[in-house]
DNA sequence: TATTACATGTAAGGGGTTACATGATTTA
DNA sequence: TAAATCATGTAACCCCTTACATGTAATA
């Protein structure tokens, strides 16, 4: 029931429903994802939970706001959160799970590829995250070591997506080496095999 | 729906759900965990689908084995999968939410707190996964750069948790250092205030 | 005039967990 | 004899996604 707790965590300021959804996709998407359809119920179970009170207020364009505030009860449950283990889920990594079973391509030079579009992919996030923290440093003159309280908290999951990410990227450069090396040392036995005739080299094979 | 091809890449060889539950909890908890109660009606979809087959087959003790084996449909299936596009995931981290908001609190030392059980957590499953490396180091003469393609692709998933969980603990490490280093400088002002005669030390917050 | 942003929701369905039901065989 | 292991499944429930429904106001 995270997605519970972290509503009650960014509602220390009030929001509505659509309000939240804009915090979620600029600043905790690296932390959590929610949609819209989801927040909204959501919302409304903590209201009849009495974690949350909710009232209507005008908007600029478009339909009334329903806007949320925390309960006492609320930040009750939140601390009790906070105050928790570290909450570290199972593992579900679908990519890895991908890389697992690659051998049965029988085929490096499609592994090869595989690292190279996920190299990618990490290499683009870290660089966002860099320049997050680059912007940050910039911007505000108590960065890192004097910032008030709730920022300190931030920068220190702001990190972790940095010793994460710089980490994936190394596993993707290591792995890439050995793939290369492999695939030299096949080239290698292939070439001996064909000098002394004993396979054709184009059913070579990986596997 | 990567269950259903993780089944497919397991179901290299014939097996029965109660097997490859097995195979989930002792060969790949780091990659992705899955309940029984998932896994058999998984299978009979699958089966349905065409992707599997099954038959009956005695059993020494307990009732009769359903033993599933892949088609030519399903390692279809299961190549398109390993052909796709490295497939990550949105983030979804508890105990990093729990940290974001942890300010909230009002107490490094609860966050100190949080990072030494996390740490604890983590550096366990670093020493684990490290251990196993060096036993398969020691007993395979083929290991590292020799291994059978099979081997070799498992190896590169391992060497993956090796680097997450190292960047993990270093990031805990050097995130206590930061905590100590703003508990000294609170304990220091709060030396500074009390001599003033400003605010009494025990009402002094973090927050 | 069409698109985008604002704003709140419901419905259907997939993915996953916990608890329950059943029963045989081996081991302590 | 009690507990653990083998073995297959169902039921209820929660979490989350995609698609749908509705409508206003500003902007291109």
């Amino acid at each position: 029931m995270s997605l519970d707790h972290i509503l009650l965590g960014l509602l220390r300021q009030p929001a509505s429903g659509y309000d939240l959804k804009a915090i979620f996709d600029q600043h905790i998407h690296y932390i959590w994802a929610a949609e819209l359809s989801q927040i909204y119920p959501t919302l409304q179970r903590l209201e009849e939970k009495k974690w949350l009170r909710s009232r209507s207020a005008d908007s600029k364009r478009g339909p009334a706001r329903r806007v949320y505030e925390i309960t006492a009860a609320g930040r009750r449950a939140l601390h009790t959160w906070l105050e928790s283990p570290p909450d570290i889920g199972v593992e579900r990594n679908a990519s890895l799970a991908q890389l697992y079973f690659m051998s049965e391509l029988a085929d490096l030079a499609k592994t090869e590829r595989f690292f190279l579009r996920l190299r990618d992919q990490i290499s683009a996030r870290l660089q966002a995250i860099e320049r997050l923290e680059h912007y940050w440093a910039e911007a505000d003159p108590c960065f890192p070591d004097r910032l008030p309280s709730a920022d300190f908290h931030i920068l220190l999951t702001l990190r972790k997506g940095l010793h994460s990410l710089k980490a994936h990227v190394q596993w993707c450069d290591e792995s890439l080496a050995r793939i290369r090396a492999r695939t030299e040392r096949e080239k290698a036995a292939d070439g001996r095999r064909t000098r002394k005739g004993i396979e054709k080299p184009e059913s070579r094979s990986e596997k």
